[in-house]
Order: structure tokens, then sequence, then C-alpha cells
DNA sequence: CAAGATTGAGAGGTCAATCTTC
DNA sequence: GAAGATTGACCTCTCAATCTTG
């Protein structure tokens, strides 16, 4: 057989292979200790808090349904099934938006908010624990500018790449 | 309401921010991006392509269904079912492991490693495209290097963190 | 009893189709 | 006709429970 004789035609590079794997592994075992925290410590899915900080962030604290899909770069049924799961507990109401029939604003209420400023302690302090705290200030700061780099708006804009 | 001037109790520094949103950012782009481009070019997905990729950089192109599961950073119940689809593709086959009978082993077949090596250049091109082209070698080292610091063992060994 | 593999249940995510309003 | 939202179908993934073998 001469298959095992001939090496991949484009293989990685040792250092494409390593920032691209090294994305991958970092990644999966941080967002899945961090869901598990994240549960234990509120019953928060990691995409319920994704959304409720998103909300934190916007003026009025409230967006509408499209407008979080293009933010959280998902696709806007998830929205839909999300916003509604955390309608029935409360921590957000669906509101027509008045000046487009359309349109449906999701609107952080006062125990959203309560519940995603408790979540953010454990959170953030798992994202310290898993993944920030063997970097300097320095290094986190050539992490974040190489990833921007890497894909031009991805990191820097509120919304990119839509949907469309 | 006094909700509105209190910020965040431990909000994340703007290098933290980067490093931590990049990544997310990042990772969701190309990964999405990635299984379409997959899927148009030859009907495998990311997960078929990982496992079928794993095997071929193993010794006799085999791994148990464990192993599998430790290398891909996955949960064995995931490799059962995926296993099970390339099967019956004709793609990997399952065979007893002689010295443990609990044990199963996941074997790339001929037709597998030809799908796999066809596959792998659409993966490379994308990859190359979407996350590394804008990078010089001395940043993609830095890249990697960073994100072997920030989870040491995670990138570069093959096994990590294991289900236990 | 521990380890390897599998099953059923259920959450996270996408896509195509549909409905309504612009 | 296009945009906003939703629904149904399907894939990815984890967890708890089970079965078998070491």
């Amino acid at each position: 057989m001469s298959t095992r004789e001939r090496p991949e035609p484009d293989a990685f590079s040792p250092t494409e292979f390593a920032a691209w794997r090294g994305m991958l592994r970092v990644h999966a075992t941080v967002t899945r200790e961090l869901e598990r925290r994240l549960a234990e410590a509120g019953g928060l899915s990691l995409s319920d808090y994704a959304l409720l900080i998103t909300l934190v962030g916007a003026p009025g604290r409230r967006l509408s349904m499209s407008e979080l899909a293009r933010r959280m770069l998902l696709h806007p049924s998830r929205i839909t099934r999300v916003v509604g799961r955390l309608e029935q507990e409360g921590l957000v109401a669906r509101q027509a938006d008045e000046s487009d029939a359309r349109s449906v604003q999701a609107v952080l209420t006062s125990k959203g908010l309560e519940q995603v400023r408790v979540a953010q302690i454990t959170h953030h302090a798992a994202v310290r624990e898993l993944y920030l705290a063997r970097l300097t200030e320095a290094e986190r700061h050539t992490l974040g500018g190489l990833l921007e780099k890497a894909m031009p708006g991805v990191v820097s804009s509120e919304v990119w790449p839509p949907y469309e």
C-alpha cells in the first residue's frame, strides 16, 4: 500500500496546528466546565447567561429578537426558544415594538438583572481560574489582539457576521 | 432605581474581555462556516472529520472507543453514535479487542482514509482562509504558545482532561 | 467494585418553511 | 418582495442508568 507513505498534501505547519488545535481545545474545555459551574451555582445555562448579559449591556436593557441573534452570533430561531424559557422563568419579558409591529423586544426584568449579577460572580471567577489566570496582563492583551487580527471585526464589533 | 448605577462587582478588564470574547467569537464563527463547507464539499460533518483525523494519527489507524473519547475531549456516548454512523457509511469498522473483551476498537477503513484525505483539503483551506491567513508565522507561534500557557496540557497533550 | 460501551432523555444549535408586517 | 419571528425536523453533545467484562 502506498497510502501510508504519502502524507497529507497540505498538512498544517506546527504553528498553524498549535494555533488551531489550541483554540478548539481551550474552548471545549473552558465552556464545558463553565456550563457545569453556572448550572451548579444558580441554574442558569451558559446560553441563558449570554443572552441576559447581552441585554444588560443594551440601552434600556432591551433588544429585539433579531438584534439579539446578530449580537450573539446565533440563529434567530435559537433566540426564540431561549427567550421563551427565560420569559417563563420571569427573567425577561416580551414587549411589542411600537414602531414596527413585526418586531418583538426582549426586556430584562429586575429579577433577571438580579440573577445575572449573581451568576456573573461565578462566571468571571471560573473564566479567570480556568483560562485567564496563567496569563499576564500583557499576554492577555497580545492574545486579544491576535484574535482580532486573525478575524478583523469578529472580536471588536457588536455584530459579525450577520445571518442574511 | 439604584441598579443602573452600580456596575458589576468584578467586571472583566479590557484585556480579559478581549481575550475571552475573542476566543468565543472566533470559535463560533470559524466552526460554523467550516461545518458548512465540509458538508457542501463531501458530506462529512465536522465531528465526523475530527474522529476520522484522530484515527489517521493513531498507530494502526485504530483506537478504542474510550481512548477516542479522551483524545477528542468528548463524552464516550458521543463516540458510540458517531462511530455507529461512520460504520454504516463504511468509513470505519468496529473490531473486538483480543486482549480485553470489554473494549471495542474503531478502525479506519481504506474508504475512510480516502475520504478524510479529500475532506482535509477543504478543511485546511477553510481554516487558513477564515482564521490563520491574516497572521504571520511568528504570530501564529505566539498565539499557540499563549493558549498553551493559559491552559497547560490542554493544547499539547493528547488527553486532557479525562472524563472520570 | 471499577472500567468500557451503550441506551434513553434532554439541552444546545442550525436550517428550511411559514406567517405577518414593512 | 424583503425583514422579523416562529415552528418542525434534525444534528451535536452531556448525563444518568445499564450491561458486560476485568
